[in-house]
RNA sequence: CGGAGCGUGGCGCAGUCUGGUAGCGCACUUCGCUGGGGGUGAAGGGGUCGUAGGUUCGAAUCCUAUCGCUCCGACCA
């Protein structure tokens, strides 16, 4: 992509609502326009992050052996009825009426949507397990939105449903999504630590918080500072085969949010207590047969009998993950974008537009990096280099390949790593080895 | 939902107290110099001052209402 057609309205100034880095940096770097309190356009920058975010988040999902499908955003009250929760979730809920006078909602989350779904359409235990998820906007009508799309009343979740005819079944499938979530944020170069979190009426221990530390982060937390070091599962983990052990070991650990916070159990860890600010950027939860109960969701067991099936639910904030990974990645000059999720991996610089030689050079990187299928911006305008690279900072992009008439001159240009700052003078040929490789 | 504050070109702000026909910086357009970390000179374009009523000869400025947004606290992917 070459800059001088892109759509990216950068910003030179701070924003005087931005509070924190991430929404800051977003503004800057022209990824997303605020339209109302709480609800944002995403620029074509941000919304190719957005994009990986979510084709990550996909290729996790299906791994561990998710369905993706999709349901509306607009859902019928009834629903809603059925479950007592129409009346429960109060004012967060935006609710919308039809031409008809039909009571209608904006999802805020899809329990109901999707047991009605299954209920519908599963008879028979032979059915299951099944784990259906989808990636869609929410409606949350917070009294507070802030931080940008952190908190914002309209986001991007991804949320799966998992159907089982026993816990035992719910609890293996419970399992899958506990490790496919460590592999997940781990893609995104997020150190995302599970964290028991309340369960509410069920009781047990199936609620986990996945939490990306960050000193902006909204709630404390608390941990063993040996889960910071814990390796990730491979991309060869089978999830065929029994993940207690490895859930186990993540949850053996002590790791809570505030509201689990236990005294004692600080006191004697000593000073193997990590006190920390997380953002939760995902929550996994078993819940049995609320919803199954509620709107009569039952398979035929092995004996001819009705059976109630057994959910959980499994979110993940992918526009919030946006904000968190600038969190967790950014400086003073701006963001910092872990490879998997950056918008553009190399970002080239022509620092003298219009010369016959810059402009030759900066063409030819420019097309056997896009022939090599490596995403590029090609930042062709005729500014200064003061401003290239404070735009490119900004922006965050993994790799800058800067060309100018001084290098040039001796056959070389640079590139420049923006997370570790370190520049290396090379050869054409070495430097798009080396993006390219 | 309680408390505080702000709405003036795309962005950041001054002007409001003390009414007199709108200004600054950045950005933008054209031209020149310049050219490896947001350079510089000249010339330009762009705002019914959130909206609606009222007071006044005259309102960005005073009064009333209303809408929007932000921040601090209680709640949440």
């Amino acid at each position: 992509m070459r800059l001088s057609h892109y759509f990216l309205p950068t910003l030179k100034e701070n924003p005087k609502e931005a509070q924190i880095a991430s929404h800051l940096y977003m503004l800057r770097a022209g990824m997303i326009r605020q339209s109302s309190a709480g609800i944002y356009s995403w620029l074509p920058l941000g919304f190719k992050v957005l994009k990986k975010i979510e084709q990550i988040v996909r290729e996790e999902m299906d791994r561990a052996g998710c369905q993706e499908l999709l349901m509306p955003t607009i859902q019928p009250a009834e629903l809603w009825q059925e479950s007592d929760r129409y009346d429960d979730y109060g004012k967060e809920m935006l609710r919308i009426t039809d031409r008809h006078d039909r009571n209608m909602l904006f999802g805020p989350t899809n329990e109901e949507m999707i047991t009605d779904i299954v209920r519908g359409s599963i008879r028979s235990y032979k059915d299951l397990p099944k784990n259906l998820y989808h990636q869609q906007w929410k409606f949350r009508d917070e009294v507070r939105p802030r931080f940008g799309i952190m908190r914002g009343r309209e986001f991007l979740m991804k949320d799966a449903y998992s159907f089982d005819i026993d816990a035992e079944g719910a609890k293996r499938s419970y399992n899958k999504m506990f490790v496919a979530y460590l592999r997940t944020f781990a893609r995104m170069g997020l150190k995302a630590i599970p964290m028991a979190a309340d369960t509410g009426p069920i009781g047990g221990d199936l609620s986990h918080e996945f939490m990306v530390l960050a000193e902006t982060g909204e709630s404390e937390v608390f941990c063993h500072k040996d889960i910071l070091e814990f390796d990730i599962p491979d991309e060869s983990t089978d999830y065929q085969a029994d993940l207690q052990p490895l859930v186990d070991k993540w949850t053996e650990l002590y790791a809570v949010t505030d509201e689990k916070a236990d005294q004692a159990e600080h006191a004697k860890l000593g000073d193997d207590l990590v006190t920390a600010r997380g953002i939760e950027v995902g929550h996994i939860f078993y819940f049995g047969d609320k919803y199954s109960k509620a709107m009569g969701a039952t398979v035929v067991g092995p004996e001819g009998k009705d059976i109630l099936i057994e959910m959980g639910s499994y979110g993940i904030g992918v526009s919030r993950l946006v904000g968190a990974i600038i969190e967790a990645s950014h400086d003073d000059d701006g963001i910092i974008w872990p490879e998997a999720v950056a918008p553009f991996k190399v970002g080239i610089i022509n620092l003298r537009a219009g010369d016959d030689a810059c402009d030759a050079a900066c063409e030819d990187a420019y097309a056997k990096l896009q022939d090599a299928g490596v995403e590029v911006l090609y930042d062709d305008r005729d500014e200064r280099g003061g401003a290239k690279f404070a735009n490119m900072d900004l922006i965050g992009l993994p790799w800058q390949m800067v060309i100018g008439p001084r290098g040039l001159k001796d056959g070389k240009i640079e590139i420049k790593n923006r997370a570790s700052g370190e520049k290396a003078e090379l050869s054409i040929e070495d430097a798009l080895s080396k993006l390219i490789g």
